[in-house]
DNA sequence: AATGAATGAGGATTCATTCAT
DNA sequence: TATGAATGAATCCTCATTCAT
């Protein structure tokens, strides 16, 4: 059962379903792609249902955790806080783009039960966490009255607006067309700031 | 060929194609919903992929031309019209919840060449009128100098964000699982105030 | 019930079946092609089948009783008659090519009982009349004991593989690609000389 | 892929092609008959006209080479050469009846550009070969100045119009319903002389 | 542990035909 | 008489999955 093997599927099968779809991804294509015999698919995951639990499992692990800590940091303002959330999800999400474009699928549609109820708790506890340095900052007065959801909402919501397809990306932002956005420096830069200075804007008391 | 019944079958179509995506919903279950014969559906639009084809050009209609028609309004000041652009933005999207799902499935995968590149168009067109009212405020001194696309995306994200699923919606609200946001009023305006609120904070000087 | 109508739609039927075989040509296609509305084939002629057979009926008549004519002719001598039925035989095959390659499909396949029948009844009455004339050739002594029946087998079955297709035809004669055997004077001469020459070689004492 | 199925499919599709037509013929229809699964055929194959294709490819390969070796073949005089050809075409011919009923289909209709060009290209060469014989016979003044290629025609043309169909054949042959001509040793000989004897009186001087 | 062969269920689509008007 | 709308059956093909080895 070399791990190896799995991975490579698996990776194989973020980059399809990013581009196709869970429903538009066949197995024999997957196979084909990743250069492993057909069964094996089956052989491994079991169905193609668990591949993609799979797949979700495997690549959550890397982004669980960091905010829990951050919230519990006393060292750090809940400016700081927000700011370091800014990076650290702009980096996540510019480094991992086709996984987010699978997760982003997976909230739009919902066949698959389970998985869908699984990524909305990964949702529900960022959503909570975040909520919570916000409403400590409105608490002590550093930060204005605003609504703390839909805040979270806009800054989730920007950078899977950009996040959602390259081309719409390179449209958006007036790059050309073969332009990659996710790997470059420049643009994650500019996302950063944009994020930050309208965070600051909204929630700094002035 | 009945009007009625071709806008019928396309209303069945955009909530399944909502709920389960395009790959994910079959003719057969479609026509069964709709309660029509299931080669109804190849008689009025040909094939799938024009009956979504046909789906998109008559949602579309109903929500083009607005904001060509604000830009040029001179008795506006900037700031106005980005009130009036969130007010109109949220009054359609939330309108039409399920359509506006179907639309950003098209925008995260793409099989369907020539739809995509048309629903790129309109959003292209979109980007460009809304980033040229940005502009000018900054050109007349009346808004910060911010990044003019990103501020677009920040919009746009924020509202699919909301409109991605209504139980992620509820999660980020802390609504109950049954409530419906998409039809409740005071949910609108809570959006809207977000909106006005995160904009003004951000492109104002002060 | 326009006539004309009817035979309009016969005659573009006979062009696509002759092109694309009965099963391959569709009633859809057929009708559009006529320029009349689908519903009019079965209006006019019950089924697919049935314009088929409307097909035979109509054209047949035209080919019909030359050779019973020539039969009871005294005043000609069995070689000449010969000589007249191959005139006969090429000139009505040439002129009608489309048609008889629809014959001839319907005599390699026979899924339209009825019809096969029909068309063999036809042949066989044929095939009687031309061996009876070489037979009686025979018994006075004019033509060697050849026989008959694939005598006349080579003469049909000449005409017919000539007929087959257009393009199997031009690499026989080796013409170019576009040249239409079936309209060309000097290729019916040529034919008509090749057949009159083999049957004269072959009946005649020397 | 066990071979003995595909070949045993390929048989079933012989069979059924040449009495129904490729289009007449449904997979559904093949694989009952041929007693595999319904997707077996499309697992093994491809596609219908995949199997088409194999089909031909399968059986071309018996039927190759034998005359470029004749032709070749400086010990035989040219009448001899035609007599062994007359004997390997009836032979062929008659031994795989079916498959040339197929091909015959083919060369009347042809919605398979690729198949097509592929018989035509065997059928041309054929041509050729025989022409040329016939040509050198000529030139050699032991063959009288005929048509070479209508001559070619007539040969190929009579065998065929005998295997059209077995039903057709009995009418021409004046034998009872039930009889199979193609498998009788008899009628296999009376061909062979009538194609003979009428080559021999068309091209020899006297 | 790994895989080529095989399969049943379901996919979209096209068909000839019918029906209401 | 003529036709647009509608339909059930059948088309080919692809799917995820399983099984024997």
């Amino acid at each position: 059962m070399s791990l190896d093997k799995k991975e490579h599927i698996i990776d194989v099968a973020i980059e399809l379903f990013a581009e196709k779809g869970f429903e538009g991804t066949s197995i024999r294509e997957l196979a084909a792609k990743a250069d492993v015999n057909l069964a094996m698919v089956n052989y491994y995951f079991g169905s193609k249902d668990k591949l993609f639990e799979a797949m979700v499992e495997y690549k959550v692990s890397f982004m669980r955790g960091k905010i829990e800590e951050l919230e519990k940091d006393k060292s750090l303002s809940e400016l700081e806080k927000m700011d370091k959330i800014v990076e650290g999800y702009v980096e996540r999400f510019l480094s991992h783009p086709e996984f987010h474009k699978v997760l982003q699928q997976e909230m739009l549609v919902s066949p698959r039960e389970e998985m869908h109820k699984r990524v909305m708790g990964i949702f529900k506890q960022n959503t909570e966490n975040i909520t919570h340095i916000i409403e400590r900052g409105i608490r002590k007065k550093v930060f204005k009255k605003v609504d703390p959801q839909l805040t979270f909402a806009t800054l989730i919501g920007t950078i899977n607006q950009v996040l959602m397809s390259k081309s719409l990306c390179n449209i958006l932002t007036g790059k050309d067309e073969k332009f990659n956005p996710y790997t470059d420096e420049h643009f994650k830069k500019r996302i950063i700031n944009h994020l930050k200075q309208i965070l600051h804007d909204h929630l700094l008391l002035h």
